[in-house]
DNA sequence: CGCTTAATTGACTCGTCTCAACAAAAGTGG
DNA sequence: CCACTTTTGTTGAGACGAGTCAATTAAGCG
């Protein structure tokens, strides 16, 4: 099993890949489908999915035009999902944790919207959506946490495009960077230090900023003491002040520019 | 009724509210929930529907923070999701047109993170959410319609996301009057000629741009020959080229700016 | 028919992009 | 294992698109 010879230095959350191992024995049931499901049911959900080899770097999940068969569940690692323009280069539009599902997007077309890639070495299980379809049928739990996943995706977007369309710059970083810390801390890692797994080029692209402005801001936000970067290695001093920036408030209202 | 005592020049899309009609009767039939479903199974979901009185312009119909208890389904007219930032203004999120859901960003915490109130003088489906969950464990064809609904409201936030991040003020406001214009088409109107409901004002917190910016690109299209405007009544006659600014290519990629 | 709100237009400012150079990692092959 | 190339990240200087402020016009609305 080659494919786990992972250097621990390339893995965002520090899970690491533990081969065959079922729903009911995952270290992500509490976040993913599974949420919910008594063992009976877990071992339906475990008949649909089928666990990947893992991905190395850059490796595509799927791409864009792929007709759509399955919606996908990070296990270990993380994967960007993004289109490509006319002229080449990328857009990004999501980072996926350990936990989180890919593909949903692809449901109302049957076909995949965007590409998906590996960031670093990582596995991921396919959920064969016509299986999943059925099985939501028959059980209420998976229904509801497909639905409830699915609601939580639309509020995510909403919230970027506020973002996107509302902060400055340096807002928009430190939203970043404050949402990564939760989902980290959700996985049981330290919000307050963690890896990046993409590159200032992805981050860029997904905060509709220029990777100069991008590398700028972590200088600034570093000189201002509110977290220490060195390459993609990021220590969060200060939590409160960075949510702050990104403008989220006690009442999670967000301010304007 | 006076409710329904509404000028023509108040309808965004013409759709005339006829009072309490079933799902069965409606004329958006093929846009909404009802999509594949049989006339028991439509029966059905009547029950778990109320209809209520239309909301005059400006009404609510829930704010942020409201538990969530139903979903809704516009059926004339049209209506506005914004939040608002801790200073006081708006953030639009989302303009919805009849056959339209709202509320599914409200699932996943029970709560609506956003608020939403009526453009213009509109009516609206009040779709009991309870019993859509029951009801979709039932009848096969109603879970896959919200489905499909869901996954086109995360495809359609992810291209705004994409909008706002990588084009410039001019490719935004063609992209959004292409995709109105779209969504008018579907709708039985004229794709070429129609009524924004909403303000400029709106139109620029959607965009992510000032509104003297949102008015400024207006004039220059007009200039430029794409299309006519006057106040809120917009008559399209480039598409293709406005589609072009909008940076759609043929085959739905993006271009960059 | 005034009053209020919405839309337009102009002048000026500023944040972020672009272009360009450079530094530091990270692969690549002898 | 070291020299070389390529990729990735950082920093600086200048340009420009879109924001802000302010004034004016045009619509709605009571």
């Amino acid at each position: 099993m080659v494919y786990f010879m992972t250097s621990s230095k390339d893995e965002a959350c520090g899970t690491v890949c533990h081969g065959n191992v079922a729903c009911q024995d995952c270290s992500l049931h509490q976040l993913c489908l599974p949420v919910g499901l008594d063992s009976a049911d877990l071992a339906l959900l475990d008949r649909i999915i089928r666990r990947r080899r893992p991905l190395r770097r850059g490796e595509y999940l799927f791409r864009a035009g792929d007709p759509m068969r399955a919606v996908y569940a990070v296990r270990s690692g993380s994967v960007k999902t993004f289109t490509c323009s006319s002229d080449g280069d990328e857009h990004v539009t999501g980072f996926h944790l350990p936990g989180e599902l890919i593909g949903l997007d692809a449901i109302g077309a049957a076909v995949h919207p965007r590409s998906a890639r590996a960031l670093e070495t990582s596995s991921v299980c396919e959920v064969a959506y016509e299986g999943l379809e059925e099985l939501s049928m028959k059980i209420r739990g998976l229904q509801r946490q497909l639905l409830r996943l699915m609601s939580r995706e639309i509020h995510h977007d909403e919230t970027m495009m506020i973002l996107l369309g509302g902060m400055a710059a340096e807002g928009r970083l430190a939203a970043l960077l404050s949402n990564i810390a939760a989902r980290v801390g959700e996985r049981g890692f330290s919000p307050r230090a963690f890896h990046l797994s993409m590159s200032r080029n992805d981050i860029g692209s997904y905060l509709g900023l220029a990777v100069e402005t991008v590398s700028r801001l972590f200088t600034r936000l570093q000189a201002e003491g509110l977290l220490s970067v060195q390459r993609k290695q990021v220590m969060i001093h200060d939590p409160d002040r960075l949510r702050r920036l990104a403008g989220v408030c006690g009442d999670g209202a967000y301010q304007s520019r």
